[in-house]
DNA sequence: TGTTTATGAATGAAAG
DNA sequence: CTTTCATTCATAAACA
């Protein structure tokens, strides 16, 4: 949308055709082109309500779909976030004009001011332009104090008193306090020879070639279930 | 991975270094735009292994990748961060569609039984030119084929699962899966007044009365916006 | 056919 | 860790 808004109707005459879509069937590669019905029907969803579909839901949709031609879950997906994210864009410009206009003259008491917040809290209400929708968005709560990303705290749950994590993002002035300490060493050992053994953090240095846990879904999990000792590879250029 | 969307192609050679990225230093408002060798260097690591980098293993990171643009310890934190959760999310979704399939021949003349996985995957799916890896995890494959497959509503490439409670809570009696009579059921009930049931949360398959748990902060809409209910009506071309 | 508009896709950042 | 939001890039489609 960025590019300003003209009334553009993208009218792909997928009439009758099994798929408007060009990557139709040698999967071009191309992105995904929706047909026209496919259009229709996540509009329809749309204005039902519907905006943040669930996986499942993404599915069934998706089936649905892939009636009228190709489709993916993710284009769904995909779908559905950027349409609702142009939605609230567009609403956002309305709204801001709608009280550019307030601001400049005060018109008279009749058109539908939204509520009695106007002005008092430092968020914006979304102007009134419900398109007969049950629903209006942008209940918004302003921008936080921007202060440090640090809000929470907490340690990962089961993480060693040593193996510090990086609660949150902290602010640009920590980080760099530190010149080029060796203290890489942990991380990015410049000895080609050996492998640390200590554990920095996080980091663990396993003498086991091939450990056995590499569940993808448990990577986050609290246990040390990564082993990084190879990094010094990577960053060593040397891959093995 | 950049390369597609958003990331873009910016060709920011950070080979000059100084640094690819836009916010410099004026304060830079943009965000952080990692450079090819960032990205790489990142990936390295997550190939290595690494997921979760402790605060130490973040800092050490930042400053390896300072050589080749600007960058701070969060980006390094997100950039983890979000690189595990998409890969989870993939490969949620590949569970899904596989399931799909699975349950459902689906009769699509145009569709050669093979094209299930999402072409998406520009950069972080790249072939499996493990050389220098010592093991790498993409488990790729779904396990328990038996039936419990959705022990919850994740996303798909970003698909969105808000109340996840509501999905399939009551598995616990039937410990296996069930008849899924057609996955669209859900999403695409029959049932003529399916309009009852104010807020069903999300799509609500069977009469669990959800609680009005309004967790979801929604997208931007206050209330629980999703109404989606009137599926049916959309679908089978009643409702309006 | 070159320019503009609309929108699919991706991803950094952050809230929950 | 999970989900959502915002921003940006890339490109098909519409337009002149």
């Amino acid at each position: 949308m960025e590019g300003g808004g003209g009334g553009g109707d993208h009218v792909q005459s997928s009439g009758g055709n099994g798929n408007g879509n060009g990557n139709g069937n040698g999967n071009g590669g191309s992105r995904w082109n929706p047909t026209k019905e496919q259009i229709n029907m996540l509009e329809g969803l749309y204005k039902q309500g519907l905006r943040t579909p669930t996986a499942e839901q993404i599915q069934q949709i998706t089936v649905r779909l892939r009636d009228f031609g190709h489709i993916e879950g993710k284009n769904v997906f995909y779908w559905f976030q950027n349409h609702k994210a142009r939605q609230r864009q567009k609403q956002k410009q309305d709204t801001y004009a709608y009280f550019n206009r307030f601001l400049h003259h005060h018109p008279s008491p009749l058109f539908p001011l939204p509520y009695q917040n106007v002005g008092c809290s430092p968020c914006y209400m979304a102007a009134p332009k419900n398109e007969g929708q049950l629903y209006h968005h942008y209940p918004k709560v302003l921008p936080i104090p921007a202060g440090n990303y640090s809000k929470r705290p907490t340690l990962i749950p089961g993480s060693t008193s040593q193996s510090q994590r990086y609660n949150k993002p902290m602010h640009k002035n920590q980080e760099e306090h530190h010149h080029h300490h060796q203290e890489t060493l942990d991380l990015f050992p410049i000895h080609p020879t050996g492998i640390l053994q200590s554990r920095s953090g996080r980091i663990e240095i396993d003498s086991n070639p091939c450990p056995s846990s590499s569940s993808d879904q448990n990577d986050g999990l609290n246990s040390d279930t990564n082993i990084q000792y190879p990094f010094f590879d990577f960053f060593c250029g040397k891959g093995n």
